[in-house]
DNA sequence: TATAGACTTGTACCGGGTCCAGCTTTCTGT
DNA sequence: ACAGAAAGCTGGACCCGGTACAAGTCTATA
């Protein structure tokens, strides 16, 4: 598009002219393989799709492709690494005056925002193969240690059994949303569904009607 | 111990007269599978145990190992047949005077004493192998269908959003009691914390103390 | 006691995941 | 510009969990 020899991901990414040749093969390499594994699995069904099938298709070999990702669930549920950033950034936002649950809905809803683009694919993939769900909720588990620690940041005392609670909690509406959302719906009705759950599930489910 | 011949099933379990031989070598191939693996587990480490060795020391071949146990995982997680019924027996019960989250602390409670015997053992793997939590997620939701169908008859309209909100919520709070729960305290020590775990995550965490 | 049907077994196979030794590519210091 | 260090890629061997299947053995039933 500007200077020829000029890798396709410069547009994508500004922080290629940061970037070592190393890096930028890597991150190229990351998403090739991703975009590649996502076409495959999203026409044949993730169980039809083999690692070889995603890494012969992608033009790596079936070792590299695990060097890319610890497993085969991952290269649909990982972030891409400019969006670990973005997550990164989520937590990192100093809005400490707000108190503590509607802080961690805005977490929420701006982790939804980075699940975005690929939740409706994701959902397809759950109702095809229920083994799935499981893999996703492991792979969600990566933002644990942060979230946590982020958590227990604001927690008075630090409480370990509070901090575990809170987050369980904020998961599992999280999860619910996701469970109860239907693709063909609009995305806000998405984050509707997310702010509902997060709403519902911190003012108490103890009452009879909320 | 009493007649000779008798199998040393029938100690265990009363039902085994009215059983045939058909099914009570059944019942007694599944418990022999079953204390042999945690005997082996429990010695070596879950990962360090293959089926093979499971089925040999079983004396049983890997084919029918896969025949009791739908997985490796399974065999640590799964309840007896008998606990099943118990399960069971928990969720017939007929409360249906109390509100739908004391019913659910119940039902949880009642839960937590059929885990009681195998949770420290589960516990400790969970140290050493921590992918394994995930797997007692998966074969805690063998549980889920019962429970949702229990929880959608106590919700008005049997409204799927929420039964399933409440679903996931009650059990982010039965997991944070065992993830908090040290196998060194004692067991009345749990079922507190499950009550407690249960009683906030019903009353709210948006509060900011509860 | 014979037969239908359940249970077991060995074997072969698939696919995910790890390990390793050797090769190629990029990076770094001079 | 070049040499050596370091990082990355590759194929192949291997382990293990899980499934399929055909053949055998045992229990139930009439």
């Amino acid at each position: 598009m500007t200077r020829p020899g000029k890798s396709s991901l410069s547009e994508h990414c500004p922080l290629a002219a940061v970037m070592g040749l190393r890096e930028r093969k890597k991150l190229e390499a990351w998403r090739t393989i991703r975009s590649t594994a996502l076409a495959l699995i999203s026409e044949r069904g993730f169980d039809a799709v083999s690692v070889e099938d995603i890494a012969g298709a992608s033009g790596v070999s079936r070792t590299t492709f695990f060097s890319y990702f610890p497993s085969k669930e991952a290269v649909v549920f990982d972030l891409d690494p400019l969006e670990v950033q973005q997550w990164r950034d989520l937590l990192a936002d100093p809005r400490a005056d707000l108190p503590l649950w509607e802080a961690l809905t805005d977490v929420s809803l701006g982790l939804a925002r980075l699940l975005a683009e690929r939740l409706p694919l994701q959902k397809r993939l759950f109702e095809q193969s229920p083994e799935l769900c499981t893999s996703s909720r492991d792979t969600c588990d990566a933002f644990e240690p942060d979230l946590k620690e982020w958590i227990s940041r604001r927690t008075p005392d630090g409480d370990p059994l509070r901090t575990a609670l809170v987050y369980n909690t904020a998961f599992a509406a999280f999860s619910t949303a996701i469970e109860a959302w239907d693709p063909d719906d609009s995305f806000e009705h998405f984050l509707a569904l997310v702010r509902d759950c997060l709403r519902w599930a911190g003012a108490g489910l103890a009452h009879p009607v909320s």
